[in-house]
RNA sequence: GGGCGAUUGGCUCAGUUGGUUAGAGCGCACGGUUCACAUCCGUGAGGUCACUGGUUCGAAUCCAGUAUCGCCCACCA
């Protein structure tokens, strides 16, 4: 044996060291699926849900990043043929948000550079943020197969969107049609309903009299209906007056007109059964082109819509005098007016639901306007009946019904987009008004109505709304719609990862287009994490300045600090709250690994052939870690990652490093049991430290990595020759040894009770104390004996003398292995002997209170078997414990 | 207006198909220069599991209701 030519830093320096690995990793091809899937291996296919090319990564991202990258990283390790795959979104509306603002300083605006310049810009600004992106994902530690990285606007998404939007069409799925839509005046696009975010806001509710119409057809200034509404500004549009049908403070006036104000145009009063007849005065202005409600009323009597508002919601042409006017200074203009008449009655203060759009928060605007809509009733079954069958799995479940409830009150879906950067939507109108979508690259040959030829046809502006691209993720990226072997190997996928933020924006549209195009569910199981909150539960945000900025943190506390921090306390769908303790935590036990790493490595023992019968300690410790490899593996299999994170931390620090390193520097110290065996002491400590390396690499890549290449150089047989952990194999659990739990168990038990008297006792922490233990029988004495050096240590007690107590002793602790006192003649404290006095109570009343449940009939006769029997064994060492406690020593 | 989730020691959270003595980390108290680690070690205090009722031999766990908080969905102008 040799010494490890390689040391541990004394200190571990993510900052330094982290880059370095992943480096290592990359040089190994360590992330790319080997060339062909080994025969008979499961297959893990994750696909990344592209973070926004134009953003900088936060927490959630982290997050995400970190989930995948554990179940990744293990089922690499478990065999499977595993695809872990990179990419990111354009982000059409986003993006143009931040681009304009950035254009914006450079004195630029969309207007002044035009369509094409613009998107030049736009690509110029991908090429500088998308490697920003990149080494934030391996900051973060995420094993991603860069070499099949994809972005929703490379060639290969383009081709995807036109084929599914063709196969869309010709399945008679796409329409287009005239309806009222979002419409976000700032951003001049259409938005989602999703995006259309609503919030209570305070308002103020006028009510306001429209004349009655005269014979004579001029409205009468005694004789009037009164109206409340919101939005003034929006009576320009009005069509029409409605009242509930049954409503008889209105019943002479259905049928007649009334006088709008301003613009003089008759408006009918009509009857309509959505009219609530408690709200405001029971009668309701109709302006079907700004309002969906009064648009469904208007359809059901047919009345016209007036289109009063521009695309940047200034009052136009229809709106005569007040044309040119912005919809909230019309709105101030107009109320003038009509109090200068005596016509405003009320204004009140009222609480109401407004739109915003989510992307720059401006109220938005219903607005009608022909647009291309999917139809997605079809596709919706399809994706309900996944679900309801098993086929997709949502985690956590109850998200399932949420989904359900959504998928079944699904509206179709406005696709295009007024904007500029995103894919054009492949259709191409002929002068003759004939419809014509096409996949090809270069558009269609001719007109498919009329023949005319492909010159004379115009393409359409819009462009598809980013979660269209976004949909096909799951097999664009993977190669459809041709028929790649990547498509053949990979398909479907496994788990969708994502926030429950975007179920219905992105994990909705997946499952329709998924199942649409190819005909399967896109992924067996759809994990949804949940949001990362700050400290005081508020959720992070820039402007509050209280978001944790991954990458800030990685460069401070390392990457799997950080991972162990959010890993640890992560649970499908349920919030989390980050905070500065769980970082502390994570940094902690990242040091707590690299120390007891550093221990052994600078413990070997020069000499010795390793050889020799295992001492207690490493028969514990080694079916300590087939428990938890057992445990890790079927938590990782129910993508119990926090349960997983716990199962590693606790064999890693209590029971390796607490109690197993204490044991093991026994172990090597121990001159009489020879050399050999103080080297093979260390060699199995040097395995289980590889073995916990292993099952700690999925949730902290990096330092397990660091330290698995130093302790192969130092121990062979610790990483069986695997010169990168990342390639090594997930453990495989070994048999228990339950002989040896037992033993420790009892021992354990009897070192914590002797710490207990010495604290109690007030014995000074590094003084070796003597120690006396009355056995319980003859086991008990050999289970000392053979145990003497390991309790002798761990308790800093010398010496041991077992005997029957034949003396009085007050300082006196009970254990599984016999009563134990310290030979101290040190005085003993009140309240040790309180304590015990307490505990000796607590005894009694468990005891009785056990002796009772078990002389209920009920209870022996009914309860299983197995329960009584342990009941049965709890009195048995209770009344044990009470005899050592009690006992009188005469 | 519907729906969902949460409520466990000071804080953040675990708690497997109901099994009797509810766990962990942080914080707190006390003691520690034991040759891996003070980003550490040892010992300890602290909870009638939000409330009420029910089912059961047995309830933090299942059922019903109540309260508080949070989230999602929804066309009362």
């Amino acid at each position: 044996m040799t010494t490890p030519r390689r040391e541990l830093a004394p200190r571990y320096d993510a900052a330094s060291v982290e880059p370095a690995i992943y480096e290592r990793w990359m040089a190994a091809d360590a992330f790319r699926p080997a060339d062909e899937a080994p025969a008979g291996a499961e297959r893990f296919v994750v696909i990344q849900p592209p973070p926004n090319v134009t953003g900088a990564l936060h927490s959630g991202h982290a997050l995400t990043s970190f989930v995948e990258d554990v179940m990744v990283r293990y089922h690499r390790m478990r065999g499977d043929d595993t695809l872990f795959l990179p990419g990111v979104d354009h982000a059409s509306i986003g993006a143009q948000f931040v681009l304009d603002k950035v254009i914006a300083e450079e004195g630029e605006s969309r207007a002044s550079l035009g369509r094409e310049r613009y998107l030049e810009r736009m690509w110029r600004f991908m090429d500088e943020t998308r490697p920003v992106i990149r080494d934030q994902l391996r900051r973060l530690g995420a094993s991603l197969d860069w070499s099949r990285e994809r972005f929703t606007m490379d060639e290969g998404s383009a081709r995807a969107v036109r084929r599914a939007f063709k196969q869309l069409w010709d399945a008679g799925l796409v329409y287009r049609g005239e309806a009222l839509v979002n419409w976000c005046p700032r951003c001049l696009t259409t938005i989602s309903d999703l995006e259309n975010v609503h919030r209570d806001e305070t308002g103020t509710l006028w009510t306001i009299r429209y004349h009655l119409e005269r014979d004579d057809g001029t409205p009468d200034p005694d004789a009037w209906i009164s109206v409340a509404t919101t939005r003034p500004e929006t009576l320009l549009g009005d069509t029409a007056v409605a009242v509930h049908p049954e409503d008889e403070r209105f019943h002479g006036l259905v049928g007649r007109h009334a006088i709008l104000p301003f613009l003089g145009r008759r408006l009918p009063i009509i009857a309509d059964e959505h009219v609530e007849r408690t709200f405001g005065t029971g009668a309701v202005k109709i302006t079907p082109a700004h309002d969906s409600e009064d648009y469904e009323v208007a359809q059901r009597h047919d009345l016209p819509a007036i289109t009063v508002l521009d695309d940047e919601a200034r009052i136009n042409e229809q709106g005569g005098e007040f044309a040119g006017l912005d919809r909230y200074e019309a709105r101030e203009r107009a109320l003038e007016r009509l109090r200068d008449e005596g016509d405003v009655e009320a204004e009140t203060p009222h609480r109401m639901v407004v739109g915003r759009c989510e992307r720059c928060g401006t109220v938005v605007e219903p607005r009608l306007s022909v647009q291309w809509f999917i139809r997605v009733g079809p596709l919706a079954e399809r994706t309900l009946a996944s679900v309801r069958k098993g086929r997709t799995k949502i985690l956590p479940a109850h998200f399932e019904k949420v989904y359900a409830h959504w998928m079944e009150n699904i509206h179709d879906w406005a696709v295009g987009r007024q904007l500029w950067w995103g894919h054009r939507i492949p259709a191409w109108f002929c002068p003759d008004g004939h419809v014509t979508v096409a996949d090809a690259a270069d558009g269609p040959d001719a007109c498919a109505e009329c023949g005319r030829p492909a010159a004379e046809l115009r393409q359409e502006t819009d462009i598809f709304d980013t979660w269209f691209s976004a949909g096909l993720w799951p097999f664009s990226t993977l190669g459809w719609p041709d028929e790649t072997p990547d498509m053949a190997r990979f398909y479907p996928t496994s788990v969708m990862e994502t926030g429950y933020d975007i179920l219905f924006f992105w994990v909705a549209r997946m499952m329709m287009l998924g199942l649409f195009c190819t005909g399967v569910e896109p992924f067996h199981t759809v994990y949804l994490h949940g949001m990362i909150r700050a400290e005081g539960g508020v959720k992070m945000s820039k402007t509050k300045g209280n978001s944790v900025d991954p990458l800030g943190m990685v460069e401070e506390i390392g990457a799997d600090a950080l991972r162990f921090a959010l890993i640890s306390s992560s649970a499908p769908g349920s919030d989390q709250r980050l905070t500065q303790a769980k970082l502390d935590g994570g940094r902690n036990f990242t040091n707590k690994l690299w120390n007891a790493a550093r221990f052994i490595l600078s413990s070997r023992p020069q000499s010795g052939a390793a050889s020799g019968e295992p001492t207690l300690a490493v028969r514990w410790m080694r079916s300590r870690l087939a428990e938890a490899t057992e445990r890790a593996t079927r938590q990782l299999d129910a993508l119990d990652l926090g349960g997983y994170a716990a199962t590693v931390y606790e064999v890693a620090w209590s029971d390796y490093c607490d109690w197993f390193l204490e044991m093991v520097k026994i172990d090597l110290r121990r001159a009489a049991a020879g050399e050999d065996a103080r080297a093979a002491s260390w060699v199995a400590a040097a395995e289980v430290l590889g073995g916990i390396l292993r099952l700690l690499h999925p949730l902290m890549p990096f330092v397990t990595e660091e330290i698995w290449q130093a302790l192969g150089e130092a121990a062979p047989s610790a990483t069986e020759g695997e010169p990168l952990l990342v390639r090594a194999a997930w453990p495989r659990a070994s048999p228990r040894d339950e002989i040896a739990e037992a033993s420790f168990d009892d021992l354990s038990a009897l070192v914590r009770a002797v710490r207990n008297l010495r604290t109690e006792a007030g014995t000074p922490a590094g003084a070796w104390v003597p120690l006396v233990v009355d056995p319980v029988g003859p086991e008990a004495v050999q289970a000392i004996e053979s145990g003497a050096a390991y309790l002798e240590g761990l308790a800093r007690v010398r010496p041991i003398e077992i005997r029957n107590r034949a003396e009085p002793a007050q300082l006196v602790a009970a254990s599984p292995l016999g009563a134990a006192w310290l030979g101290v003649d040190a005085a003993i404290e009140a309240s040790a002997v309180q304590r015990r006095g307490a505990r000796l109570e607590e005894v009694e009343r468990n005891i009785e209170r056990l002796r009772e449940l078990l002389g209920t009939p009920s209870f022996v006769a009914r309860a299983p078997v197995a329960v009584v029997e342990r009941e049965r064994e709890r009195l048995a060492d209770l009344e044990e414990e009470h005899r050592q406690l009690a006992a009188d020593p005469t």
